[in-house]
Parts: structure tokens; C-alpha cells; sequence
DNA sequence: TTGATATTACGATTTTCTTGGTAATATATT
DNA sequence: AATATATTACCAAGAAAATCGTAATATCAA
């Protein structure tokens, strides 16, 4: 992944709603959770709620699936690993290696 | 830290030339570089520049200090780590912990 | 079909971000 | 002081994001 790929996903996590939405439904498990119950949790309208979620899903963060009446986000922890890769890899020297070596 | 302060560091991060701005810092190592070869390997223009080298400042991510006419920019690993930290525990449920128990 | 529930689409407003030119400031050199 | 270099301050315009009420759609249950 690029740097402007890692910036999108970056920026999506960087408003505190989105935030608490992604992290909510990693802390519910691999199944996700209902928009409605998010919207509950976490006091967001209606019509603000649509947006974050769907800028999530843009930026791959998580994924829909229709249960009925129900629409499930689930999330997708691969996107969050990558992005913590590369944070690793391309925005860190390691303390360790700098200091033994 | 709380939700907010990392959701404003990961904005600070989501941006394609803040992004490039960081990483070219941390991969010049702990003394960090002057403004001005930022801007030159970068190609951003002295305003623009400036307003990202603020907001940068302003989430912590990086100090200046003063060399004579030259400020130089410091980046500040720990900040990141912190975030990393965050998201790890936070934001992540342990694919082996899951699967081994 | 009627009524309830779950979610999104539309639309409009406000706020925040981004951009970058030009002028100003600070430092160094002579 | 005069000149060159490095960086920021100011300002204004345009773009993008955030907000959220209301209307619409989709699904289910009876």
C-alpha cells in the first residue's frame, strides 16, 4: 500500500466519531455490530451516522452485510493491521537497533 | 491518553503531505531536518509548508528548534508509539488469541 | 395492505481545511 | 548598514468535511 492509500485510511480514523465507531466494533468481536445499536451506543443522529459509516466502508475499514432489517458493520481488522505495518515499518526507527547498534 | 487526542494525531497523520512529511523525518534519523529541505524534497510551498509544519507541531508529532537561521524539525517518535500502542490495544483483537483459545 | 422498524438519500448550512501569494521577521555575512 | 538566506504571518479564496432534519426506501410481521 502507498502513502496516499495509508493517509485515506489515516484521516478516516482521525475524527473522533469514526474513532469510537471502529473501535466499538472491534471491541464487540469479529461479527460487528447493527448501525442501529452504534447509533444508540454512541449518540450519533441518524443522517450523521450514514456518513461516518459510509466513509468507513469507503475506506475499507469495514464491511456491510445485510441480516434483514438489519445492516451488520463488521470490521475489517486486516485494513487496520496494514496501516499499523506500515507505521511500524516506515514511521519508526527502532529505539533497539539505534542504541545497540 | 483518550480518544481524542489519538483521533487528532491520526488526522494530523491522514493527510498525503503531512504523512511524507513525518516519514521523510523519521527516515533522517533522531536529529530530524531544517524546514527547508523538507520543502525542497517534498515540493510543497513555503505557506502551505508552514501550516503543516504547525498542525504537526500543534499534535505533538514533531518540535523545532533553532539552528542559527535554519529550524529544524525533530520528530517525535514517542507520539507515534503511543498511537501504535493505542490501536494495538484498542483497536485490535488478537487474531491468536481468538483462534488459540 | 397496514404498521412498525432499520437505514439511507437528499439537501442545505456551517465549519474546517487547504492552498499559496506577498509581506514581514529573524539571522547571518560582509 | 546592506545583502542574502530561512522561515513565518497575514490574508483571502476555494474545496472539502461535518452536521442533521426530513423524506424516502426496504424489510418484516400481522
Amino acid at each position: 500500500m502507498d502513502v496516499d492509500e495509508i493517509a485515506k485510511i489515516l484521516k478516516e480514523l482521525g475524527h473522533p466519531h469514526r474513532l469510537r465507531i471502529f473501535k466499538r466494533l472491534v471491541k464487540s468481536g469479529f461479527d460487528g455490530l447493527p448501525v442501529g445499536v452504534l447509533r444508540e451506543d454512541l449518540d450519533i443522529p441518524h443522517s450523521s451516522m450514514t456518513h461516518h459509516i459510509a466513509s468507513l466502508v469507503e475506506a475499507g475499514l469495514i464491511k456491510q452485510q445485510r441480516e434483514g432489517r438489519i445492516l451488520r458493520c463488521v470490521p475489517q481488522y486486516g485494513r487496520l493491521w496494514d496501516v499499523i505495518a506500515y507505521l511500524q515499518s516506515e514511521c519508526c526507527l527502532d529505539e533497539r537497533s539505534s542504541a545497540a547498534g
